[in-house]
Formats: structure tokens, C-alpha cells, sequence
DNA sequence: CTATGTGAATTTATTCACAGCA
DNA sequence: TGCTGTGAATAAATTCACATAG
């Protein structure tokens, strides 16, 4: 193996190539091959060796892939071979379905923290985690929580992502349909429900 | 202009730019800039100005961009110059929050029929819209509904799938965190939010 | 003089095709 | 023989740089 840069293109699939594996593996298989795992996710073996490729020898051939070491090797390429907090901002009706959401931990990823500014849900628990006050969201930083969740309606978003920058937050999943604007070394990944419902048509 | 096929990230982009210009033009503005846009947006201008060049003269050099006809020529790029009607399944903690989503309409779409399986939420109205049981997901096909969404728990995605296909669905906008079989002819989008989030820890 | 529109250059990603190993 | 790993070929997208138009 040669070492080379991983594209992002690649790490965008890691997480899908992560399910596909883990579910084959649930199965009680121990070996996957390209074409299995392709198959299973809708895509095609090429991409996923090649994929495969930049991080490593794997793989025996005319055999295929160690699920159980493919799993861990993914997991310490995305920083999932630990446990990571996150803190959700804004309890609406987004966010309970973030907060109840069920696929998070096979990631290594826990909400450990949760906030919104109606006093009627302050104080309330959902899925074991209590409502706190929004203005509490600058005790992130003592409690090392360093990933943030935007389901805030959209004329709150921009205070709510200085406040979760001020914390130290440096990782921010924004479902807030507009351009937050962070310092540099935070990272922002926006998910505009309305933007990818507003493709289809052009399709049909 | 010369005529080009629009590449498929420009199309990704597109519902973006409608938003930026939509929000620019609310403002009171008759024109826009490719660099005015582009800072609004978080993006660049030459990029802009790349994507609007594959569909048109629509500058004014010197000028900018008259916002009413680029907002006229985008929704018809996307097809969003006729209202189109989607059909939602699973009304859950998701699938309500897609329901009271407030950023839809300005895009020409409406969800105008919801489906769940609970005797309980069947018959109740959410959003003016009323939920209807799932076995009536076959009406789709009368009622000339043909994008749906599927905001079902993962067991029920795929029977959820095969009826919406069946029902004559063209075009699917997925929450479910697994890849939906469909004939080629449906067009998918997969919004997998766990995906997303598992990816955040890379950049910390 | 300002901002568009677009060829050309560059970078990045996908696909192919096959050598080489179990 | 079956499947991996990867250079090479192809395709696609981004970025640049500048001629051109108002």
C-alpha cells in the first residue's frame, strides 16, 4: 500500500461503507467482499476498493474484507474509535426526532446535551436527556462537549452558533436553511431538508 | 450562450441560489452581483457565474443579475414553476417535523397527503394536512401525487418504498438510514442523517 | 470602470483493466 | 479460479484569467 491523501469524496462514503459493514457483520458474516458489500449498498465494487485502497491492505484475495477489522479501521479513519458527545440546540419538533433518533451509537456518537429557550420543555427529559436552558449552552466548554446540533427556527440560528462557538465547539451539524458563518477551524455540515426536496421535481 | 448540458453539481447547487436570491430579492433588491450573491451565500463568485452560464444570458455586464428573472428561470430549471404535491409516510417525531416544515412553499411544494400506520394519529390533523392510513397510499395514483417521503421507521422502509412505487411515485425523498430498491425510472434522494453526524468527528 | 461569460488550465474523482496473490 | 489493489485512462468539476459588453 502507498500512502496517499484520502480524498473527501472517500470519506463521504465511509459512514454508508460503516452501516453496510456493520449490518453484514450483525449477520454473522466475518468476510465481505467488494462485490457483497456494492451490492448491498447500491453501488459498485471498483469505488469501493479503490476507496478502500488509500488506507490499507485489507483485504485477501479471492476471499475479501475482515468485517470485524474492516469496522475498526473505519472507525479510527472518522474518529469514531472513541465516544463522542454532541449537544442538540433547539427541542422543537426536528430536534425531538434528532434526540429520539436511534442510529447514532453504532457511530460511537451519544447526545449528551440539550437545549432550547421554552420554559414550558425546560427541565423535561426526552430519551434520558434534560431540557436546559438555552443560556446554559456556554457550559459545554467545562463539560467537553465539543459537537453542536442546529434545529433552531431560522431567526435564531445565527445567535445559537455564536453561542455553541463561544463554548468551543468545533464540529456543527446545521439544519437551519441558511449559511452560518463560523471562525475557520469549525467545521459545518448543513442538512437543508428543503433544498434536497426542492431537486426532485427537476427528475421527474 | 452556448448551449451545454448542466453538469449535476450545478443542479445540486441551484435550490441554494434560489434561496440566497429569493432572500436578496425580499430585501427590496432588483439586482444582484455574482460576488454579492456569493458572500451571502458562503460561496465564490466565479463559481456562480460558471453555473449561470450554462443556462443563459441572464447578466447585465457592469450590473449584476435581475433577480426577478433569475428567479423566474431557476424554478423552471428545477421545475418548480408549477406547485408540486408530496405525499409524506410516517408521522412520527420526523415526519412531523417535515410536516410543520416552514421553508417548503417558497420552493412550489406542498405536502398535501401524510400516512401512518397508528390507529392512534390516523384521522388527526397536523399541519392542515389529515393522516390517513398507510394501506390508502394507493390513492396516490388518482390524486396525481408523484414525489413521497419516506420518513418511516427502518423495518417499514421497505414495504413503505414498494408501495409509494407502486402508487406510481416518481421521485422519493428517503429518511431512512438504508439504501430503498426502486426501478430505475424513480429517482431517490437519501438524506441519512446519523451519516452525516458520523462524519463530524473527522474534521475535529 | 465594473461585472459578466467562457475558453483554457488545473485539480479532483470515477472507471477501467489487469497483474498478482490466496 | 476469485477477488484484491492500483496504475493508467477517462470524465467531471473547479479555478483562473481575460476578452467583452453596458
Amino acid at each position: 500500500m502507498r500512502f496517499r491523501k484520502i480524498p473527501e469524496e472517500t470519506i463521504k462514503r465511509l459512514p454508508t461503507y460503516l452501516r453496510g459493514i456493520l449490518f453484514i457483520s450483525q449477520q454473522g458474516h466475518h468476510n465481505v467482499s467488494s462485490r457483497e458489500l456494492a451490492d448491498y449498498l447500491g453501488t459498485n465494487s471498483w469505488q469501493i476498493r479503490k476507496d478502500f485502497s488509500y488506507f490499507g491492505d485489507f483485504g485477501t484475495p479471492g476471499v475479501g474484507y475482515d468485517t470485524k477489522k474492516l469496522i475498526q479501521h473505519i472507525k479510527k479513519i472518522l474518529k469514531l474509535d472513541i465516544v463522542h458527545k454532541a449537544a442538540l440546540v433547539g427541542v422543537g419538533n426536528l430536534g425531538s426526532a434528532v434526540l429520539a433518533y436511534q442510529h447514532f451509537d453504532m457511530y460511537g456518537l451519544a447526545i449528551s446535551a440539550a437545549f432550547d429557550t421554552d420554559p414550558v420543555k425546560i427541565g423535561k427529559k426526552i430519551n434520558n436527556v434534560r431540557i436546559e436552558d438555552a443560556s446554559k449552552i456556554s457550559s459545554l466548554k467545562k463539560r467537553k462537549i465539543n459537537i453542536g446540533i442546529i434545529a433552531v427556527p431560522l431567526d435564531a440560528a445565527k445567535d445559537t452558533t455564536d453561542a455553541l462557538v463561544k463554548a468551543g465547539v468545533k464540529a456543527i451539524l446545521n439544519f437551519s436553511p441558511c449559511n452560518i458563518i463560523v471562525p475557520k477551524k469549525v467545521k459545518v455540515i448543513t442538512i437543508d431538508i428543503a433544498m434536497d426536496l426542492a431537486r426532485l421535481p427537476y427528475y421527474l
